[in-house]
RNA sequence: GCCCCCAUCGUCUAGUGGCCUAGGACGCCGGCCUCUCACGCCGGAAACAGGGGUUCGAGUCCCCUUGGGGGCGCCA
């Protein structure tokens, strides 16, 4: 078998959402796995529509996501006039022919098909015409379906799919401007880039019937086909702006890692036994669109939390700090923050300081937004912002006991086992339960209610630092 | 309206005629661990849409119904 050539070929009328992000992942996991490669094309043939702005969105989303492609992204509008060439040629061989129904004109027999009981599909008053340019009214090219028999799909996912005949419209394959149309620029791009597979949403199934004749008329063989099933909203319904229409750099705003999100994307129609968890390796290793189901899937932010808790968990320290820092930036909500800490991270002893913490905060972030506020007292300047149940804490006897074991950790040696041992023994001397001291000594040193163990933040902060926290709520006593 | 697709716990899914008293994961509930919160561990509730066939035997095959979804542009 040849190489395996797919490709991702989104319009830049907007970010790389969700759906769009699945559907690059399947195909770059489909073409990995077949040891071949995936191109980009971006279909920029709505001239209207298209924007700069969207179209380096999805490149940003690509890239942030790990997927790579072949060569330069192709620009679909460049081979307009290759297109053209086709349009014509389809013309000449009487396969297509001029239209010149207008869009009002198209409106109302659509109106009044739906009105009877017809399919909503053009009447072809104009098939057998013989018009021709130059004409007094604006003329565009349809493709002539065929009339009887089926256009059969033989689909990776789906099956076989038919479709008789006289279902299939007469579609306009250039417009009154002469520029060419999705269906027939999409034929001509795949078949002229070597596309071997075409994996997309199932939304465009009724696209690869039309495509299908289009490639019949041209006499070229038409891609193998997979299409994937739509990734819903909670309501059910295909993914769009009213579900809150989020592109992937939203999902990293909210601080969620590229490789969560692919595992998460991936498990999305596609199984492999009981495996939740995979690695990009794996997943390159066991994916195959036999293992795509056919129903549509609920998009649940839940799950894409835990698993990314998971990689929170599991990724290595340096991976996780890489994947931090990076995130900063991006960080929505918490600019402040996100500022103060990349200016911590810049200096050596700064992030050497976060290294050392980050064990102990990454069992406890779902995120890297949510890393970024548990660790927020390392980044933090005195004196601390206190939260409310921090400072409940401090305020029913915490700041009495801080006063207490104030001077016993000032002559504490400061390593971890000696200050749990100072703690401890301070606690059972008091008879007081080790929680009524390890609370308020975490609001005082991070000013919150919840932290890393207690010891490990009193190391991580060091001796002046901590004592210091300290001395600053024992003031206010 | 017409065409096409889909249908297992709330959600993602395993299941390819007997291994199913239907498994896993998320979420939920209870417990353990415990300096907080997480993590981890233990336990629990929770599904084959309905009806007909086929078969010795059906979640698995066929048909119908119902429900859901997608498409029907001189958008892609």
């Amino acid at each position: 078998m040849s190489k395996i050539i797919t490709r991702f070929a989104p319009s830049p009328t907007g970010f790389l959402h969700i759906g769009g992000a699945r559907t690059a992942l399947f195909n770059w996991l489909f073409a990995k796995h077949h040891g071949g490669e995936m191109l980009l094309r971006i279909e920029d043939t709505d001239r209207e529509r298209s924007t700069k702005e969207a179209h380096e969105a999805i490149i940003e989303g690509l890239k942030w996501l790990g997927l790579d492609w072949r060569g330069e992204p192709v620009s679909q509008f460049s081979r307009v006039e290759r297109h053209k060439e086709i349009v014509q040629r389809l013309v000449d061989e009487g396969k297509a022919y001029y239209c010149q129904c207008s869009p009002e004109e198209l409106a109302a027999m659509r109106e009044q098909a739906r009105a009877e009981g017809r399919p909503m599909t053009y009447d072809r008053r104009c098939r057998d015409l013989g018009l021709c340019p130059p004409h007094e009214k604006p003329l565009v090219v349809r493709f002539k379906a065929p009339r009887e028999g089926e256009i059969v799909i033989d689909d990776a996912v789906q099956g076989r799919v038919e479709f008789k005949a006289q279902a299939m419209d007469d579609l306009v394959i250039a417009r009154a401007d002469g520029t060419p149309t999705y269906n027939l620029a999409v034929v001509v791009d795949d078949h002229d880039m070597g596309v071997t597979h075409i994996i997309r949403g199932a939304d465009h199934l009724t696209n690869a019937a039309r495509q299908t004749m289009i490639y019949e008329a041209l006499g070229w063989t038409p891609p193998r086909m997979a299409h994937i099933p739509l990734i819903h909203g909670p309501d059910g319904a295909k993914l769009s702006k009213r579900h809150g229409a989020l592109g992937v750099e939203a999902y990293r705003a909210m601080g969620y890692l590229p490789e969560a999100l692919r595992n998460y994307l991936a498990r999305l129609g596609w199984s492999h036994g009981d495996e939740e968890i995979f690695t990009t390796e794996q997943l390159i290793e066991w994916f195959g669109v036999e293992a795509i189901g056919k129903s549509a899937a609920r998009f649940d932010f839940a799950k894409l939390e835990s698993v990314n808790g998971w990689w929170m968990r599991n990724l290595d320290d340096e991976t996780l700090l890489r994947r931090f820092i990076e995130f900063l930036p991006h960080a929505e909500d918490d600019a402040e923050l996100a500022k103060a800490a990349l200016k911590v991270l810049e200096t050596d002893e700064g992030r050497a300081r976060f290294a050392a913490s980050l064990p102990g905060l990454k069992e406890r972030a779902k995120t890297l937004k949510e890393l970024l506020s548990l660790a927020g007292y390392l980044f933090a300047a005195r004196p601390l912002t206190v939260i409310p149940k921090a400072e409940k804490i401090l305020r029913n006897g915490g700041r009495e006991v801080l006063a207490r074991l104030l001077p016993v950790l000032e002559r504490t040696d400061w390593r971890e086992e000696a200050l749990e041992e100072a703690v401890k023994a301070f606690a059972e001397s008091n008879e007081l339960k080790l929680g009524k001291v390890a609370q308020p000594l975490r609001a005082a040193l991070t000013g919150s209610n919840v932290s890393p163990g207690i010891f490990e933040v009193l190391v991580a902060l060091g001796r002046e630092e901590s004592l210091a926290r300290i001395a600053d709520q024992v003031r206010d006593a």
